[in-house]
DNA sequence: TACCCTATCCTTAGCGC
DNA sequence: CGCGCTAAGGATAGGGT
């Protein structure tokens, strides 16, 4: 008789999880059917929607159809007069559909405006690396020629920016920030 | 001999629900569980979160721990952030700086990474858009010339963002070993 | 609209690599 | 970290009230 491999799933109780690790990963797991629980309602009821979450790390995490920042702005602007561009002379002939080609260009041309700004300020990036590179390279030069040592176990805490997600266009929405 | 009251679930392609009604059906069904699975993730992991859909008719849902409106403001407010970083050139030798430094630097790495992305989904950004606008015009341009038969509800997918990114390191992984 | 029901399908807790 | 695995727990399509 052999004994099963594993005791599959078990039952949790809905309370905080005291394990740190336990918690990070659950956090993990479940961030990601989430997700795809959120793409999936967006695709078979083709809804536009958005998730936002602060890990326990104050690390952001996002989901969003077709982004996260179209959605906000329409959650803001709720109460507020709808969006007026290309059909703004149709006064009478207000169709379902010309409405949500309206909406859907509006949120267009605003990422795009976005977008742009964002190109500028990439050459300032690059510009500040190259600058970073210089001063870390000048200081690696220092402590090796002042005798080196073995320090080097530790070091990389940034990690995990979340780059790719399971659906559409998740760009970290700090991809940008000087 | 009876028959099987029900035939259980079944499987469901990943498209668009064609019957409106049953739409509006999984929508709810579904909406409840994402919500109820959101409820879960930030209880069972003790961190905030917020969702915000809009159904087809325009109706806004929203989720939020403790409230969708903190959730907002924090990702709004995150782009501003000055991060507090490194305290620029700490005249001191010891292997702190070097590692605020590369810390530093890995994070600017990555954040080009983001931006490159970017830059791909920009020329996609401005195709999709070009399309919408004839698409919009020409439905425009139905509309005034009434009269036509009964249009199609032909839409197209703005979104659909595949990009594959490969290689997007300018500087050798190894130009800098601590 | 909102529940109820059942038979599946899907998610994920707990471990190991 | 991520990936795989197993099996129990949970979500839900389809149909009815």
């Amino acid at each position: 008789m052999e004994r099963k491999q594993t005791q599959g799933r078990k039952k949790i109780e809905m309370k905080m999880i005291a394990n740190e690790n336990a918690r990070r990963i659950t956090f993990s797991k479940r961030r990601h059917g989430l997700f795809k629980k959120a793409s999936e309602l967006s695709t078979l009821c083709g809804v536009d929607m958005a998730i936002v979450l602060f890990s326990m790390g104050g690390k952001a995490f996002s989901f969003g159809k077709p982004n996260v920042d179209s959605i906000v702005d329409r959650f803001l602007n709720q109460n507020a007069q709808p969006s007026e561009g290309v059909s703004s002379h149709a006064t009478g002939h207000d169709d379902a559909t010309v409405h949500q080609l309206n909406q859907q260009f509006h949120d267009l041309r605003k990422r795009l405006e976005a977008a742009k700004k964002k190109e500028k300020i990439l050459e300032q990036l690059k510009k500040s690396m190259e600058e970073l590179k210089k001063n870390v390279a000048q200081r690696v030069d220092e402590l090796n020629s002042e005798g080196s040592s073995k320090h080097a176990q530790e070091e990389e805490q940034v990690e995990n920016t979340e780059i790719n997600d399971n659906d559409v266009s998740t760009i970290p929405h700090d991809w940008l920030r000087l």
